[in-house]
DNA sequence: CTGGGCATC
DNA sequence: GATGCCCAG
């Protein structure tokens, strides 16, 4: 062996060179990601630029200046209520077009509105900080975030409790012709949309929310709509790697029988 | 919980 | 730009 070095080089080489392969494999859009001992459900991508940071997974969208959907794996063990200082948003580096800058926002009269919201990723510094991305944020009427929205997350907290996990997948519904703020032109959703996977009962069960931005004292039960409905106008294929039969009867559903409101 | 504005350095 | 303080739904 030692008198020729450069096999062993050589099958280094390729014993790495096939498990990055396979690991890149594996993280590509619309694939199954394994995180820790869980399958992670990832949608499709229409702008071709995926990002998986430790806690959360983007898809930017450059010419709306905002991720057109953010999944993250919620367990039960991740709500926590230890308290961080809010820090500064930053620009997110794994953007590669440049993702937009928090200024954007400034004085413009919405929100900063959280995708993945701060109080889901409490359990460290660390996850917490990572929310406060500028790829995690879309703009937000404050009435809205803080009120029908805010509820509407507070109960996915509520069902990844009581269902030992939920998986969520959200974003706002990016279109032509949208408002835009700031010089960078950071695109104002009229609609947004939270879908949540459990399938820690050995059955997959999904429910998918479609809310117009604006506040409303409505039950949640209201804004219930077939994950089909969701792709329809956002052109994402939300969970292309379930089983077809199971994935079209599930994505045709707008029962909520199985989930306590 | 969801956030903002403003003064200050 | 970063920090601290006070504010609202």
């Amino acid at each position: 062996m030692r008198k020729k070095p450069i096999y062993s080089i050589i099958a280094v080489v390729l014993v790495v060179g096939i498990y990055s392969y396979d690991y890149f494999l594996n993280v590509k859009e619309g694939e199954v990601v394994k995180e820790n001992t869980k399958t992670f459900y990832l949608p499709t991508s229409t702008t071709n630029q995926v990002i998986h940071h430790e806690n959360y997974s983007l898809s930017y969208s450059e010419p709306h200046e905002q991720a057109e959907w953010v999944a993250y794996e919620l367990k039960a063990s991740h709500i926590q209520y230890k308290n961080h200082k809010r820090p500064y948003f930053e620009i997110d580096p794994a953007v590669k077009t440049g993702a937009a800058h928090w200024r954007n926002y400034k004085n413009s009269g919405y929100d900063r509105g959280h995708l993945c919201p701060a109080g889901d990723r409490r359990f460290s510094k660390e996850a917490h900080d990572e929310t406060f991305l500028t790829s995690n944020i879309s703009p937000q009427e404050h009435e809205f975030n803080a009120g029908v929205w805010n509820r509407l997350e507070q109960k996915v907290r509520y069902w990844a409790k009581r269902n030992d996990g939920v998986f969520v997948v959200t974003g706002g519904v990016l279109q032509d012709g949208l408002e835009s703020i700031g010089e960078e032109g950071v695109s104002v959703p009229k609609q947004f949309y939270k879908i949540i996977l459990d399938d820690s009962g050995g059955e997959i069960k999904m429910l998918a929310f479609l809310l117009d931005h604006k506040d409303s004292n409505e039950s949640l039960y209201k804004f219930v709509v077939p994950v089909d409905s969701i792709e329809a106008i956002t052109g994402i294929d939300f969970f292309p790697e379930l089983d077809d039969a199971i994935e079209n009867k599930l994505e045709a559903s707008s029962s909520f029988k199985n989930w306590k409101f």
